[in-house]
DNA sequence: ATGAAAGCGCTAACAG
DNA sequence: CTGTTAGCGCTTTCAT
């Protein structure tokens, strides 16, 4: 019956179904304006009755339009680089475009692989999760003409465009709090800072803030090699109290490894915050139900989202967005029960 | 200088600088054996001096082969799904396939309009989240041409293949586990099921058992609408203690939910397991971490994902995988601290 | 409101 | 080992 066995159904073959030109279907198809309404009606129904599923390959070579903003980020697992993929791709659908994910796992050399693999996709755009990028990363980046994002951090060296916050200030802050609460004796688990930038910033911020206060900046703990969660943070209490018996307060890189040093805390029967003080960084959903409650940092990982997609749009609308952008959402710190 | 002023470089363009053909280029890059060393050494190294970026689009259109495999997740926040879609990538990225990742938000509508998105970029398998069609959905996904895989369930209509564990039967040997240990009075609390149909079927496995077992099947408290987490778990266990007194057991439709129970719990000085017993579904690591320690099913989540992606690279490579694929991966009991 | 011709950047198929 | 020709399915451009 069909010409084209085996083959799919394209354009031309609703065009000859219908009666019509390939281009009036596509005037069809892409809603133009200046099409008769029965017309349109016609090569809908009928492209649907032959199964015609539209090819947006072809569409977006030939209108050098890819649609896909390419995201990379350290983790999808990480609930909270998650929430802010899920806020940049439900901005972007409004744009009609599409997210290509890429997962670096932690390591420099498979992100560069990857943002080379994304590139050739053709995105409009690329969003980075900022930091410790190779040299050849970097490269790709400056030689890109698309726009280049980098979120969750302030590099001293931007790209183009920045959305994020500061981590050495908002550690400084945490630190702060802890001081004016009384405490001198203050320690900071994380993870092995090479494999995780984002991480050894915070653990510098604690650094030099404890020093700026004129209190020992040299209890720290690692974890193990990044990223470290709850399991390492738990498996940390036993070196933490070991190497530094007299600690009155911790401070986890991130709330997953606070909540670990809360639950051997809890299982030991160490009383939080009543012995040992402890805070979290990230404000992740589990902060707010443990108990008790974790201090930390929010760092609005949503809303990093939501306004890197707002940005995108913004630049590939007019080319006026030439200048690079500097976004800084200031981390907000949140007192709960876990500090006292 | 450039006569393609403000176009991006093009195979077309390589091949002139370093004098040979664009097939000479082409075959460069995609690595083919027959061709001379030096030849290709120059062809690379003049295209990295030209700043020249492969063009996947093109390569895509002309090979009929696009590189992506299309992905639908309920919500990319959940990290049981987050390690699903982790595994499935990686797997693939070895035979260079590329995720195309869409989150559904729990609603089947949003669900049909990505799929169909999705299926325009002809990506060469879809991989989805059982269960909930719609009618569109179900339709489109019976017309396709490539590979179909539903994760995460055993359907009772299968599109074509399924890699997953039943949803009513683990959480009937949950049910098992708890009345074996002497448990007469148990409960579940889920979300509202009509949003989350793998939550409703783990809600049915817990009516089937209890009646099989031949004890009240009504002790249901509704969360919320799915998703319902950590938060809809805390603020669940009022309502559960209000209606249900005397209950002895409870059940969260996941151990997010559970550990919400759990940290209630806590925070009112209920002891778990002494005066409650609480078991979750999906072993995520939190349930390994909190005091106690949660009992819960393992649905191997990660090797979902990894067996997804042999089970695409097995049916791409011959064509003998015409028949449907059905891979049962059963849930495992883990019996931890809260149960007792 | 619709159509014809050209071409986006790459590669299959064939030739040498 | 390398080159030539044609064309993937769509849209731009220009014409009517």
């Amino acid at each position: 019956m069909n010409e084209r066995q085996g083959k799919a159904v394209r354009m031309a073959d609703v065009a000859k179904a219908v009666g019509v030109s390939t281009m009036t279907v596509s005037r069809a198809f892409r809603g133009d304006a200046g099409i008769n309404v029965a017309t349109r009606a016609a090569i809908l129904t009928k492209a649907e009755e032959l199964g015609y599923v539209f090819d947006a390959t072809a569409a977006s070579l030939r209108q050098n339009r890819s649609g896909f903003v390419a995201v990379t980020v350290p983790s999808i697992n990480n609930a909270n680089f998650a929430e802010t993929v899920r806020q940049l791709s439900r901005g972007l659908s409004r744009d009609g475009l599409q997210i290509l994910l890429a997962n670096t796992e932690y390591d420099p050399d498979e992100e560069e692989r990857l943002i080379g693999e994304l590139l050739r996709r053709k995105p409009e755009a690329i969003v980075l999760t900022v930091g410790g990028y190779t040299q050849k990363t970097r490269q790709m980046l400056q030689a890109t003409r698309i726009p280049v994002i980098e979120m969750w951090g302030l590099p001293a060296k931007p790209i183009q465009h920045v959305i994020g916050f500061s981590n050495p200030d908002s550690m400084s802050r945490m630190v702060d709090h802890l001081v004016g609460l009384g405490h001198r004796d203050i320690a900071f688990v994380g993870g092995d800072s090479a494999r995780d930038p984002r991480g050894g910033e915070r653990r510098q911020g604690f650094t030099a803030a404890m020093r700026r206060h004129g209190l020992d900046d040299g209890k720290l703990v690692t974890a193990g090699p990044a990223p470290v969660g709850m399991a390492e943070g738990a498996e940390a209490l036993d070196r933490l109290l070991t190497d530094y018996p007299g600690v009155q307060a911790v401070i986890g890189v991130s709330d997953l490894v606070a909540f670990g040093l809360l639950s051997e805390c809890q299982r030991r029967g160490i009383d939080v915050p009543g012995r040992l003080t402890i805070a979290g960084f990230g404000n992740y959903e589990i902060g707010r139900i443990c108990v008790p409650r974790l201090t930390t940092l929010d760092v609005h990982a949503g809303r990093i989202g939501t306004m890197a997609a707002s940005l995108i749009a913004r630049i590939l609308r007019d080319d006026a967005g030439n200048q690079p952008t500097w976004i800084e959402i200031p981390a907000d710190l949140i007192v709960r029960e876990s500090s006292g």
